[in-house]
DNA sequence: TTGTACGCGTTATCAC
DNA sequence: GTGATAACGCGTACAA
């Protein structure tokens, strides 16, 4: 079931010296406390305190205890150490789509607040499918101190669920009685709306997420509101898949509607539209203005260059580890609460937005 | 240590309705096999099989056993389950800079190998650290069935020694007595040498990657061998980091050895200097040529478009994790081998190479 | 079919 | 300062 022979066959592969021997001492595992306490002439717990709590034992016997454990290549095994302690000094960040390079910020900013706590963050992704979300959550669950469910497409149901097991905060999403770290995306959608109003278009149109994305829905809130107050109108094309390819799809109902101006959930479908648009001949910005949401990596090398709406990613990966943390350290005893405030968009005006010219 | 209160200072938090209970069960963990056991009124051990080996039981007692398993929320601990078995049904996938978007197709191939095995796999970084690497790796791997270097930068030693513990293939390196997968850049190389030579360049310069990069070195090689078949020269600009600024730091450099074709280690180092050498006036392909390596996200909407190698990263990312999953279910009596077969590399030629004009 | 008892590697709580 | 011993949650021979 879990592999077949076939892998091995019929490719070039040269035979390489000893197949190096695995493992060393009695029982055939890895080595323990109990190899180094025989190896040292000490009794296991003696190692175990040596080890973990330098200085509060004889000097000599720390450095007997060391030296034997250096010999031995010894390693604490975390999970046998996580059954007495309850804690595994590992986080957990769980993303819908390694592939959508909008996570290369949220991934450093978690990984940058887990290093300064001395854990280790572990990523999982499921590829867009909830499914594989669930079985992945559950696996890791068990074996992280807490969770950042940074693009999940899990129900409110679950995601509550979850908290009653180990510290979750969100991103990107609101749930009642969940932790969250959403970006305030107004400031950066009235900037858009104003930005593309000031070029003298009337009407855009919103290509929309999944219908799974909370964030899709908020986004066109956002735009629903800021176009009001502009005096201008909306309407949505959608649900899309939040990739290149969903931005390429929907090319042919955005010329259908005759829309001037677009703004896509995502960079990933405004790239995806883009450059479908010019393949079919559409000029940028005369023909057709586009906004993104994200500056992704690519967002600025696109031909035009993508005007968008850039996220602080980074600070909310951060952000959303320290709530995590701080949940762990005080005993997971903290009021759920939304982190907004500093966390503000702005639009990164580029070349793909400009006056309609009309035809 | 962990954390300070500031996270959650100032900001505009919004409370949020009660603090959800965490656990439920009298020691204040989360539920066993022992609370299964009480609720269902049998022995905890009958638990065990009852969950693990369906069939194997009486249905009443399994029916009443599932459901009390239910009633209480409960999953298994898989730490606790690794303990006696060994097995913790989880691969490491370890990777030095996850915004290189080459992981993207790596990532995707081992993922649907580990799926297709029902194991779940981890993903853990270094930011091209060594030391980060290395204590990632020390924290996880007793953590994981078996684990995949997909970039490292730890030394053929260290390597060696973790092939000791667990285990281990690896990806785009060569180290003697551990299983590799290597595609074969051979035919990439040479096709990108015949091309730049059928263009009129007689003259390569190699922008290198890391000294620690093994592949960088390999690229290298290769272009050396296949430059000398075809009469013509070869000079390296570096070591450079592997990154967008590593690329667009290196093109004073370039400018300077009057070179008229640059192959570049990877992409991002490719599209760093190209973006930077227009930004300068350098016209594509007329004054300069340029070739990356891995084909990634965003390589086909630079102006103009990357010509680069492309290698099979989902197949090798597939790949490696068969032969973690062969080695473990052979007990690790596996010897260990070299895979680069069926692995070719194509040339993709796109408009950033062109015949070089006299000046 | 089900219960008993032990081991997995570590930490923690006792004595000494 | 150090040694013995009991958990931690689960799997599994072995006995019943």
């Amino acid at each position: 079931m879990v592999s077949d022979k076939s892998a091995l066959a019929d490719d070039a592969i040269a035979a390489v010296p000893e197949p190096a021997p695995r493992r060393r001492t009695r029982s055939g595992g890895a080595p323990t406390i109990y190899d180094i306490a025989q190896l040292a002439g000490v009794n296991p717990s003696t190692v175990s305190r040596a080890l973990n709590q330098p200085g509060r034992i004889n000097a000599k016997t720390e450095a007997r205890v060391r030296a034997a454990a250096k010999e031995l290549d010894y390693h604490a095994n975390p999970m046998a150490r996580a059954l007495p302690t309850g804690r595994t000094n590992t986080l957990g960040l769980f993303l819908a789509d390694i592939t959508n390079p909008m996570v290369f910020d949220v991934v450093r900013g978690a990984e940058r607040a887990a290093t300064a706590a001395g854990l280790t963050l572990v990523i999982a992704e499921s590829q867009e499918s909830g499914d594989l979300e669930e079985t992945a959550i559950e696996r890791l669950l068990p074996s992280v101190d807490g969770v950042v469910l940074a693009t999940t497409r899990l129900s409110d149901e679950r995601i509550l669920a979850l908290t009653r097991r180990k510290p979750v905060v969100l991103m990107n999403r609101e749930v009642d009685g969940v932790t969250s770290v959403v970006p305030d995306i107004g400031p950066g959608v009235d900037e858009t709306v104003a930005h593309l109003h000031g070029l003298g278009h009337r009407s855009i149109v919103y290509l929309s997420g999944p219908t799974t994305s909370w964030m899709s829905g908020r986004r066109w809130d956002a735009l629903s509101a800021s176009v009001v107050a502009h005096g201008m109108s909306l309407i949505e094309i959608g649900p899309n898949a939040p990739t290149l390819a969903g931005g390429r799809d929907a090319f042919a109902r955005v010329q259908l509607s005759g829309a001037t101006a677009v703004v896509a959930y995502n960079d990933l479908m405004a790239i995806g539209l883009l450059r479908e648009a010019s393949l079919r001949g559409v000029v940028f910005p005369d023909n057709l203005s586009i906004v993104g949401f994200d500056d992704i990596f690519g967002s600025d090398f696109t031909s035009p260059p993508l005007t968008t709406v850039r996220s602080p990613l980074l600070e909310a990966g951060t952000r959303a580890v320290d709530l995590v943390l701080h949940a762990i350290t005080t005993g997971d005893q903290v009021t759920p609460c939304l982190v907004t405030g500093d966390l503000t968009t702005e639009l990164v005006v580029r070349g793909s937005t400009g006056a309609p010219q009309a035809t």
